[in-house]
DNA sequence: GATGAATGAGAATTCATTCAT
DNA sequence: GATGAATGAATTCTCATTCAT
């Protein structure tokens, strides 16, 4: 997945667009205004509005793989990870607002199949990213609870951070982003390390 | 709000039609076809498209405000009611996969200000009975978790609720939704009662 | 031409109507809200819209044969008529000034062949009406302007009533059209007097 | 106002449209076969329906300006003066029937509000040309009727004019507009200059 | 690479009219 | 007489895409 200079503008400027008008705002004509260009302009750079969107997909996979890659395999402590992690996401969410705005939003690639595939995808990447972590922190004994499942543990993480999310933007991305993503990363500390009775 | 039946059937296959082929597929034609009607017929029931997604809308905000109404004035234990909402909430979803499809995608009304309104007020509505009910709880000494904040518990809840929902979504509702949510559920229990040290 | 009560009401709300929103906004839903009816029950009093339209032009001939029919046969002065002329248009425009709206809009019946003809045949009517009263004026030598043509008298009469009565409308009635009446009666019958040199 | 040569063809096609069918045969679909083009093609030269209707008014103001413009200011006599005007309508008029059809045509405009605030300031440009020749008439003694006020003039002046047009519409432009005119003219000339007593 | 114009399909909505009740 | 629901055609306008220049 290589983009050209010109495509990585496009594809920032849908984001942005999406984020701004939905899905439904998401035309091509007003892709073309907010690049300043012409609309047929657009076709040179991509072959369809399908294909826009999945390059937006695709970059955020790209963005995915590279933070989530290294996660299992190296040998920090469970919770630098999972700090990590956080920590990535919600401030590039704080500078990026817009992909805050898409990321959580399956709903706007569910139309076309090779969309919502490729979403698929990028969920399961967090997923199983989130679920070697655990297990390894479980494995090391970092992660000493022991009574919830991982896979109930992973939802939690994930479905929490979605939420926090997905309200901040629905609140038109009023608030402290960041540190409602630390207020939540304490909690999640604290569930995974309590003491089993 | 009071709808004929007729405004019911076209809410109802509206729902469907978006749980199918999104909100880019929710045209007035689609739902027609949908309805064995022909478009115009629909403009005696609706006086526009928006109309009826505000009515999808008000309708969930109904659904929602008959369960949640009473969650917290009732004498009941936190834990019982907090069961209640989730068996209520995951058996009307494995009986209406669509509304699970519709429900949570709130970028599907991110394009006009009176939908986004009605869908934050939706949320509010979840979140406050929530917050009420673990308060209650923590009052009665029920739910023990002091070190947790309520908030990042109804985070933490609603997140999860909503992640599971959306996995089993994008998954075309392979797998049994109740099943996962009696999990999450336990999972929920058991982080809300365990002892600080 | 017999019309009844309901069909007459229908015909004043039309009216109205044209005067309101123009010709376009002259639609069948538009006037059964006026009348406090469905669309349907409309169809039990005209069978059709034109109807609707022509019954207008008929209402309009009507009423203007009942003045102009003896215009030219009884035996006043030809001054005497035209003065009686000009005080029934205007008292009757500023009583119903919507129908001066409709009256001179001979565009608004272009549409159908058989609605224009029966605007010319209006039209006529007051041509010829005058044209006789002048004639008989310039017989008993009432009117001495001899060197103009009787025809062009007509044109002019006719025309500045025309035009007074649209600038009026134009501006929303505002002002006396009965006083602009007397003004312009004024001149013409200084215009239809002055001797020849 | 600056159009393109394109927009300018729409513009004469839908005068033509306008001059043939009325404002209710004025539609897209139908401009667009008169035209040779596809409805969506128009749309690159004008936003709306409503900016062609728009764009007619304003042709026909810049077309009066430019008419008018020095109708007062010049020392030509008058008469003269007025009777370039006449020509100059009526040559445009038999030229252009179509214009004819429109021009006159207040109510085609009369729908929405920033169509009819043009068609008054296109009248008001008129009277006030007329106003200005006759008011300078009178002052250089050319002008000799002094009973009737100059306001009343202008009322029979273009009150006549737009009479004479119409008649001709109505009869489908049969017979020499020009003519007519001509002898409209002569008779204004006449009543311009009759000696008090 | 980009523009401007065009296309053809399809969008939401409105219209006059019909008809069973 | 009137209602409410429906129809089918038409309306304005938008869309993704194409292509000659």
């Amino acid at each position: 997945m290589k983009f050209t200079e010109m495509q990585f503008k496009i594809i920032d400027k849908s984001i942005d667009l999406i984020a701004e008008r939905g899905i439904q705002g998401f035309t091509i004509k007003n892709l073309a205004a907010k690049l300043g260009l012409t609309e047929g302009a657009i076709y040179r750079h991509f072959k369809s509005k399908e294909e826009i969107l999945l390059s937006i997909i695709k970059i955020f996979q790209a963005e995915a793989s590279k933070t989530l890659e290294n996660a299992c395999s190296t040998k920090y402590p469970a919770m630098e990870k999972i700090t990590k992690i956080f920590n990535h996401h919600f401030n590039f969410f704080a500078e990026k607002p817009s992909v805050a705005s898409v990321i959580f939003s399956e709903s706007i690639f569910q139309n076309k199949h090779s969309l919502s595939k490729e979403v698929k995808k990028l969920l399961n990447m967090h997923e199983e990213a989130l679920l070697c972590i655990i297990k390894s922190g479980q494995d090391s004994g970092e992660i000493i609870n022991g009574k919830i499942r991982k896979e109930e543990l992973v939802k939690i993480i994930i479905g929490s951070i979605r939420y926090t999310v997905t309200k901040w933007r629905l609140s038109n991305f009023k608030g402290d982003i960041i540190k409602e993503g630390n207020k939540l990363l304490n909690t999640v500390k604290y569930i995974l390390t309590i003491k089993m009775d």
